[in-house]
Parts: structure tokens; sequence; C-alpha cells
DNA sequence: ATTGGCACTCTAGCTATTAGAGTGCTAAAA
DNA sequence: TTTTAGCACTCTAATAGCTAGAGTGCCAAT
């Protein structure tokens, strides 16, 4: 049975342990908080909060530091207590100012993304993933060509989830601008409204559609089409703050290269959160060892998601220690989940 | 003065420092290379390339490691040198099928420079970057406009240097196909060819040469267009391979982190890379104390420069330790530098 | 100019020692 | 039953001392 007192002696120990980075004895505990009992009490308590495997102690004679297990309780209490879910809003509140000064101004997919990521480590002090919204699900609004030069054709494919992406294809003849505009309403006609993952069978058909004189060049909009919608399938995310990584430099031994590897790469992070289910607007927090990507031992993995009218999308994270700042991370990643949904109330 | 043998003694110091690390001392050399003379003979010689600071002792009792001005004759012979440079050209003609057939699908800028530094960085094995064309003395081809909802417009700014930008705006009220088209056509020929520094000014201008009811939305869209003609003046860079630099950890002491940050936000490398100039065809390299960046001590920063018909547009550069390879690293700075080159031949 | 020989120097690794921080446990007190 | 003072015990981290050996510098001989 875990007692009120012991609970309490718990948080002293995490709160102190990130704080500190030192295992914490029963000394400095009744010096620093007023338990009003001894050490040797406290004693008696960690020991007791050892054997349920919330504390561990590095070595026989050492102070005590928590377990994944010892923080687990303890995100999971700061997520329900009523004090400190206020204290988490009233940062929301402080960030979502700071994070909209800078990205109302961006339309961008890329850019937007790329700058979430970077305020969201610059708010956290530990590195941010943005998942870039998963697009196999969304439709196509438009296609639009645009003729930039004498034999280049500039192709936009335009998604109903803010996506614009673009490719250039080269000619293989001089198109007509009339040509062009006809090619341009029968494809956009014929693809508007579609799911992207449903699309790409539909292309060799509509080459055989147009007239045998313009299909050459048709086949090289066509392809430059499934280029893009390629492009999509990609699991890509945007990622900042490495240099946070490096301030916990010891946890990741000599993991840390591997660990930037995998970020570079993308993709593993990618399917790491995928594999987390959120529930509603909840924040997740993933520790410690109950994630297995080797690289991130002894770290917590912070995520919550965003959304399209009322549709997830994707994800934003915090990686950093387990004994990160869980509030401050809390309502950071909160924070720009918000921003980045394009719900109703917008 | 320096003997034929000195220059080799160095020259094998040199390889031999790069290849493990470890001071070098005179009896490895002996064992290692046929200088044909004994180990004290070759200790006479270090002894002289010390006085003439090409090498130096970490302490009384020790192998050398190259200085600086060691590393400096040493490459300098290195790009002269006949049978290197063949060396050097057999590389790049691989490097260049590599680095080709990954980057010849690829139109969009961004992708395309951060997979060039992606490459880059692989091919080395250091840190990579590459500036973006500097856009300020390039001109528009068109500005293009196009209707994605009832209020969005997105604008399309296509410059003569590949790069082509987008922005959604939000109208103000709603806009009839027909007075887009006038707006676009009014708006396309007024900037036309115009070069993007000169541009910003004119814009204003522009607004007042509408009819009334128009110019509510006309601002919106200038205001759109005059968000991408300031992106092009930001000094942006494309950066890979941090966990490269990771390899070479102990050199950079606690410096790391600064050093991933000044990656991070990337105008003071840019100005870095502008401060020093090339000559002609020639790749440059600036070691250890020849440049200033603190965070970079005892790292060689490589670099070559791209054009675009013949105009220097931005630098690709590699940076590493000051004992990195470098003929490899050459070379791949000089393939990659070719193949984002849009000159005549293509 | 080169070389063998040798004294000399400095490092890196090993061992020993010690102070002190912190615990666990016991027996008494509350 | 809970708390506490007291004390023996353990482990770490820092310091000092020691030694093997790698490497040099220089001298005298070739």
């Amino acid at each position: 049975m875990i007692s009120e007192r012991n609970m309490a002696v718990l948080r002293a120990i995490i709160e102190d342990f990130i704080a500190t980075n030192e295992p914490v004895s029963s000394k400095s505990l009744v010096e620093k908080y007023n338990f009003g009992v001894s050490s040797a009490t406290i004693r008696n308590d960690m020991a007791h909060l050892e054997d349920e495997g919330y504390i561990a102690a590095p070595h026989t004679s050492s102070g005590r530091i928590p377990t994944d297990k010892g923080y687990r309780v303890f995100v999971d209490q700061l997520i329900q207590a009523e004090a400190v879910a206020a204290e988490i809003k009233k940062n929301l509140i402080e960030l979502n100012r700071i994070f909209s000064k800078t990205l109302d101004q961006l339309t961008d997919l890329d850019e937007r993304l790329q700058t979430s990521a970077q305020l969201l480590a610059k708010a956290t002090g530990e590195a941010a993933v943005v998942q870039y919204p998963n697009l196999k699900s969304v439709s196509v609004s438009a296609i639009e060509l645009v003729k930039i030069s004498d034999n280049r054709v500039l192709i936009l494919l335009i998604t109903d989830a803010e996506r614009i992406q673009q490719h250039v294809v080269l000619l293989k003849s001089e198109l007509s601008n009339s040509n062009l505009n006809t090619i341009k309403q029968k494809i956009s006609g014929e693809l508007a409204g579609k799911s992207v993952e449903t699309l790409v069978e539909k292309l060799a058909d509509l080459i055989k559609s147009f007239s045998p004189e313009l299909r050459e060049n048709v086949a090289v909009i066509v392809s430059g089409i499934a280029l893009l919608l390629d492009a999509n399938k990609q699991d890509k995310i945007a990622f900042a703050g490495a240099a946070n990584l490096l301030r916990n430099e010891q946890q990741f031994a000599g993991s840390l290269a591997n660990l930037l590897k995998t970020f570079d790469e993308q993709s593993e992070i990618w399917q790491v959160l995928n594999s987390w289910q959120l529930e509603a607007e909840r924040p997740r927090a993933i520790i410690g060892s109950e994630h297995s990507v080797f690289e991130l031992s002894n770290s917590s993995l912070l995520f919550s998601s965003y959304s399209n009218q009322g549709t997830e999308v994707a994800k934003v994270a915090v990686v950093g220690p387990t004994r990160m700042n869980y509030p401050r991370n809390f309502a950071a990643v909160l924070a720009l989940a918000k921003l980045l949904s394009k719900d109703e109330e917008d």
C-alpha cells in the first residue's frame, strides 16, 4: 500500500531529480521539503517505494532515482491534478500567443511545419518532431498546369489538406495554350475530389482518353502527377532541436550518432509515433522502457495530435530525457497541436 | 630550406595522422614507408619540420601531429599534383553518377538542395552545407495566380533561377475569375523581367493602378507577393550530416551544442561561406585557424560554387575535422557543384 | 649526411588509500 | 503501530604514488 506521504515523497524525489540530476538522499529531502518527519522516516518510505518499483538506487549507499514506473505515476497524476492542470493551461495561453505570432504568417506547408518544429524545440528546450499530414486519405481538390517556358510546365497538386505540391516537367514537343487548357480541364475534372490513394490507378486510363497527338505530352504530365502523388505517400517529418539532445549527452552514451541518424532517416520515428494511439484531446507520454527505440533509452516521448475538420491527421512530439520538465513540455505540445489544427472554429 | 625528403616525411605524417588520429612517431614512419633511412634521420627531419612550423609535438616525448600550416601545404600540393588530381577525377566521375541518379528526379528546389546536402554528407562522411541561390540578382519570369477556393488564391512566383515559390492569401471579398485574370495579366506584365531586388518598390504603385473595387483584394495579393520576395532575401542553407560531426566529438569538446545551433540558425554559416572568394573552377579549403568560427576549432571547410549560366549563385561545402580525407571530399564537393550548375552544356 | 646508442621525459594505466555521503537496521520512544 | 536516534557498514570519487614503455634529443662515430 502506498500512503499519502509515500506519494508525496515520490513526487519530491522526482522533482528534485529533474532539477538536479543527482540521486536524491533522505537528508536532502527533509531539508528542502516540509515533511515534518525525520530522515529515518523518509528512509523507511524510500525503502517501501523501492520495493514497489517506483525508485531505485544506483548502488547500495547512494540516494534514489526515479524508475520509469515512478515517472509514470508522476505524469499520470500530473495530468489529472487540478492545480497543475491550471499551471499548464496558463503556459498554454502564453505559448499559443508566441507560436501563432510566427506561424500565422506562414502558408507554405514545408515552412510551416519546419518552423513549428523549431518553435516547439525552442519552447521546450528538447528535440521536437512534427509529422507531415498523412495524405493517404486526403483528396485532390484541383490540379493546375502552368506554362513557365516554351517547353516546361509546372504541375500543381492541390489537396484539401492545405498542401500544395509542385513539380516541373519537360514537354516532348511544343504545346499550345489552348491544348494545355484542354488537358488541364480534362485532368482536373477527372481527378478532382478523388482520394490520393485511389488516384494512381486512374492515371494510365487517362492518357488513352486523349487524342493521339497530345498523348506524348499528356504522358509526361501524368508521370509528373504520379511523382507528386508518390511523394505524398512518403512518411515525412520535420525535426528540430538536435542541439538540445546534446545537453543530455551522457545519457545517450555512444548512441547519439545513431540517434541523430534515426531522425535523419525519418521513417523509423514516423512508425514509432504511429504505433501509439491517442484518446481524444489528451496528450500522451511514453516513458523510457515503455517504448522500444533503442537509441532513446532513458528518454520520454510526449505527443499530441493535430486534426483537420475533426479528423486526426498527424502528431507533434517532444523527445527528451525522462527527467524532462513535463508540465512545461505538455503545455508546449498541446499549444502547437491546437494551432496546427484546422477545425470548425477557425 | 625544406628538402625533397622533408616534404615526403611531412606528407607521410599527415596521411598517417589522418588515418590513425595518433601522433606519428619516427619509428612507425620508417616501418610503414620506404624512406631507406633510419629513424634517427627521420627524427632530424621531424625536428626541422617542427622548426618550420609544419608539425608539432603534443608533449616532449610524443610523436608529431600536423599543424594547420602543415595541412595547408599538403592540400595545396594535393590539388596540383597530377597523380592525385587523377585520383580525384576518377572519384568525381563515380560520384557524379551516384549524385545525378538521385538528383535528376528532383525539380523542387527545397527537396533538391536538401537531398544534395544529404548526398554530400553521405559521400564524404562529414557534415555538408548547401547554400540556397542568392536571388537578389535574379529576375522574375512570371507571377501566376490560381484560385483554390472561393476566397483563397495561390500566388506563384517563378524566377529564372528554377525557384518556384508559393503562398496562399485569403481574399477580403469574392473575386470573379475574369477579375482575377485581369489582375494576373496586369501584375505579371508589370513585374515580369524585373529583378527581385528592384521589385519591392514597384508594388505600392501597382495597387493604385487598379479600379477602386478591386484594390482591396489586389492589396492582399500584393502583400503576398511582397512576402515571397522577402523570403528570397533570407539567407538559407540546407544542412545534413550532423551525426557525422559526432564522430569527431572529442575535438569539439563542449562546443558541439553551439555548433549544431550555429547550423540551425543558418545565417552565420552563410556569412562565413560568403566571406571567402573562389577563383574560377578551383575548390577551396579553409583549414583550422584560417577561419574564425569559434565552434569549428580544428575543423576544415571545403567548398566550391555552383553557377547558373556562368554566374556563381551559391556555394556547396563540407565541414569536418582538419584531419579529413581531402582527396575524397574535394571530389565530392566538385561533383555536386558541377551537378547543381545550370550552364550551357545542359 | 647518416646512424647507433643511450639518457631523459612524459603519459597512461594500475594500485592503494581515504573522506564522506548515504543507507539499513536495531532498539527505544511516542 | 509509527517514528526516531544512533551506529555500523558500503560504495564512490578523488588523490597520490608507482611503473612500464613509447618516443625524443643529442652525441659521437661512420
